[in-house]
Formats: structure tokens, sequence, C-alpha cells
DNA sequence: ACCCCTGTTCGGCG
DNA sequence: CCGCCGAACAGGGG
């Protein structure tokens, strides 16, 4: 499971780590995940400290170590991170590894679209915080949601979803997802919404946010059936409402189903 | 060979 | 200055 969810997910299994001392880093200095990172400096200071906490926020996560030093990660297309042996072996886009005496913590980004960021000081960077409310939280509110849309009037409403500064943490499915759900066209712009769907998609926004986070998983198979993503990739995929094929282009810049039958 | 892909950023244009 | 759009990034898979 992607997007806000599977970033959750992913740092819940790190978190196995939490309280213990990282005793070597091994990365891939050179590569792009690494961009405008002090990867010497990283490597150098992060031994010795100890994994204290970790939030999420978006599709971004924090990770807090002993003595004021801050790791944030984010997983782009194709990150994921798992928890291996201690004596696991980096493979080639294996670009960053904290090992620790029980277990070595992994994290793999083939396409490298994702990015590793380190920080020292007393509180976390001044670029974790921003003024965007989680989705999940009560900062998101109908009148911010309308805010929003009034900026980006002239866009897609599914290039707006997809906007990280107003909908943190939501991908090219949930976009989709949300949508089908609010019985919105991806294609209307904002500023054709009227009060009814700006509410609609107030509640499909929160709920679809909500229900992945509470299901969690490494796969999307555990979100219900009646979902739009079990049918989005499949060649003939069908509206779950009423079985209608379902019509796929390219919106906002990214592949983009849904149903004509009951988005409009 | 050519097309696709759960994401973000940058340059050009209006 | 704001905002919209397409291209670029890197690599693997169909």
């Amino acid at each position: 499971m992607p997007e806000l969810a599977e970033v959750e997910f992913y740092r819940r299994v790190w978190n196995r780590g939490i309280g213990d001392c990282v005793t070597k880093v091994a990365i891939h200095a050179r590569k792009r995940i690494f961009r405008n990172t002090a990867t010497t400096v990283l490597t150098r200071e992060l031994v010795g400290t100890r994994l204290l906490r970790s939030e999420a926020r978006g599709k971004r996560m924090l990770l807090e170590f002993s003595g004021g030093n801050w790791l944030q990660l984010h997983l782009g297309m194709t990150g994921k991170m798992w928890v291996d042996a201690p004596d696991f072996t980096p493979g080639k886009h294996d670009h960053l590894v904290l090992y620790q005496s029980e277990r070595a913590l992994v994290l793999r980004d083939t396409r490298q679209f994702g990015r590793v960021r380190f920080y020292q000081g007393k509180s976390p960077p001044s670029w974790w915080n921003t003024d965007v409310p989680e989705i999940a939280s009560a900062g998101f509110t109908l009148e911010f949601l309308r805010n929003f849309l009034d900026r980006h009037r002239n866009t897609s409403i599914k290039a707006v979803l997809l906007n990280q500064s107003g909908f943190s943490g939501i991908g090219n499915w949930m976009a989709d997802e949300i949508l089908w759900r609010a019985k919105i066209s991806p294609r209307k712009r904002a500023r054709r919404l009227t009060h009814a769907e700006r509410r609609k998609l107030f509640r499909a926004t929160r709920f679809v946010a909500r229900q992945s986070l509470r299901v969690l998983g490494a796969s999307d198979s555990e979100l219900p059936q009646s979902w739009l993503i079990h049918q989005r990739w499949l060649g003939k995929g069908r509206c779950p409402r009423h079985g209608t094929i379902l019509r796929k282009a390219r919106i906002g810049g990214r592949t983009t189903a849904w149903c004509p039958n009951c988005q409009h």
C-alpha cells in the first residue's frame, strides 16, 4: 500500500530498532538519493547514537537519534524499508543501511526519486515544519480545503489532489479513490465544484486517508474489495458500484482511472 | 525498441 | 510574483 499509509507502515517497521545503538552505517554516498546531504558527516555522526523515535508527515518521515541527530526519509516511487539480519549485505539499490547489534535497518530505493536528509541540532530541522495540516488531523478542515481549491481554481481537481501543500500524503491511487468516492470527474476544474461537491470531497478525502492508515500493510489487498484500487490497473477494470468499464487518461501528469457513469 | 510506473522539481510560458 | 504544464530524473519490467 502506497502513499501516506505506506509511509506510516514502513515507519513502524523500522521502529523495531528504537532504543538500540547504531553500530555501523552503510550508504551509497554518491547516489542521487543523498542529493544536498553531507554523507560523510551522516556516516560518521550516526554511529554510536541510539534511535529514539520517529514521526510521519505526509510522505515524509523523521527519525530522531540521541545527541541531536535527525534523519528525514522520503520513499519516492520505489522506496521500501525493512528489517534484516545483522550480517546483511547491501545490494545495488540498498542505499542506506543502519546496523544494530540485533538487526539491520534497510532502505532500498531503485529509482531514487526518494530522498535522505541529515541534520544536527537540538530541535527538528526547520524544513521538517510546514503549515500543511495532516489529513487525519483536526487541522484539515472543510475551510482549509475550500481555500486551497480557490487558490488553484483553474487546475483540474485531480492535479489539486496531488499537490502536497494541500493534500499531504495523497498520491496517484488515493486521489483516484477519493474522486471516485466523491463522484467527481478528475478533469473538472477546481472552480467548478459545487458546495455539495466540496463537502463530499472533504469527507471522501478524510475517509480514504483514515481507512488506509487503519488497515496499513505492505500490500493493498487488505483494503475493502468495494474500493476502486482493485480495479484501476486491470485492463478492463470496472466500477465497483455498477460494473461500468473504467475510463483511463493522463490527467495532472499521471495516469488516471475513473467511472464515466458516476463521476461528473 | 518502446511504453509503462504508488513522486517531486525545474524551466518556460501566460 | 503567481500558477500551469511538460520534461527530467533512474531503473526495471512488460
